[in-house]
DNA sequence: CTTGATCCTCCACCGACTAGAGGATGCAGA
DNA sequence: TCTGCATCCTCTAGTCGGTGGAGGATCAAG
């Protein structure tokens, strides 16, 4: 197929070039070819692949699953049962986050509520921050996996 | 009030000792007056300020809001519409991030739905990734301001 | 007096990029 | 052919919100 620079990639593939070779460095996308004057250049596999690892980003996957989900990706004769628990653990994970964003959501709508035009004396988002014990102090987030 | 090493502090507030010191060191906790062997000791006031960065951090604030809300703390003669402002905008990003991750559990349970147990070449997850033409298409993160 | 917990500073690392310096090359128009 | 700009290269450092460890001092209890 028609050899492509580093930006036509970027482009058709709406990946930054930083990116690209951020990818290559931690073993993402393989090495590719060079030109004579040491450019890289790709072809329409990489786009597929780089496709794949684009996709697999926005659904949350952490670079280390996506090296597992790649690996079988490329070895189709292999059991995918990896597969499915990767996407199922991610699954968990992304469940796990909208029932903490819900609480987040909760406390951050009372807190907004009231409105407030007084001063900070009388505000009640900062009163709400002061004081957990007014909340209903079952949202505790920090440190969470899915960081999409 | 009792004077709190920095441990105890980290216990009654249930924040890392690094934590603590990290939040000094980027003006978020002031300096500590210190022992002479130069410990760092803290009192109730301190307990009560940690607990605020705590529960600010919690709810998704970003460190440089939280130092606008510890202003308007440390001032409550001052109108307080930003403090305001900034629990709005928090409300509005938490918002688009649990309609993000909707869109992505979507997805992944579509991946995962029908279960998988042959070889990858027909394994759904693999497939899915591999040709975004099958999904939704309409998840679309990567770069988003809440990180909770 | 010794032991083990706690404290100190400083520096490096995490994930997943992003940005910039400083320089080489490619390509199109005059 | 020359000029000039776009694109490419490598390397380094920064982002955010911390976490962890090395190497050493100090404290409190037995």
């Amino acid at each position: 197929m028609s050899p492509l620079p580093i930006g036509r990639l970027a482009k058709l593939t709406d990946v930054k070039v930083t990116t690209i070779r951020f990818y290559e460095s931690i073993g993402l996308l393989p090495e590719p070819l060079r030109t004579h004057s040491d450019r890289r250049i790709y072809d329409e596999g990489d786009v597929r692949r780089l496709g794949f690892i684009k996709h697999a980003r926005q659904l949350g996957f952490a670079v280390e699953a996506i090296r597992d989900l790649l690996e079988l990706s490329d070895h189709p004769e292999r059991v995918c049962d990896s597969a499915n628990a990767i996407a199922q653990e991610q699954l968990a994970a992304v469940d796990a986050k909208i029932a903490q964003l819900g609480a987040l959501r909760e406390e951050l709508v009372r807190m907004t509520a009231a409105g407030c035009s007084g001063p900070a004396a009388s505000c009640r988002v900062i009163e709400s921050l002061s004081d957990h014990g007014l909340c209903s102090a079952d949202h505790k987030p920090l440190a969470s996996q899915v960081s999409v």
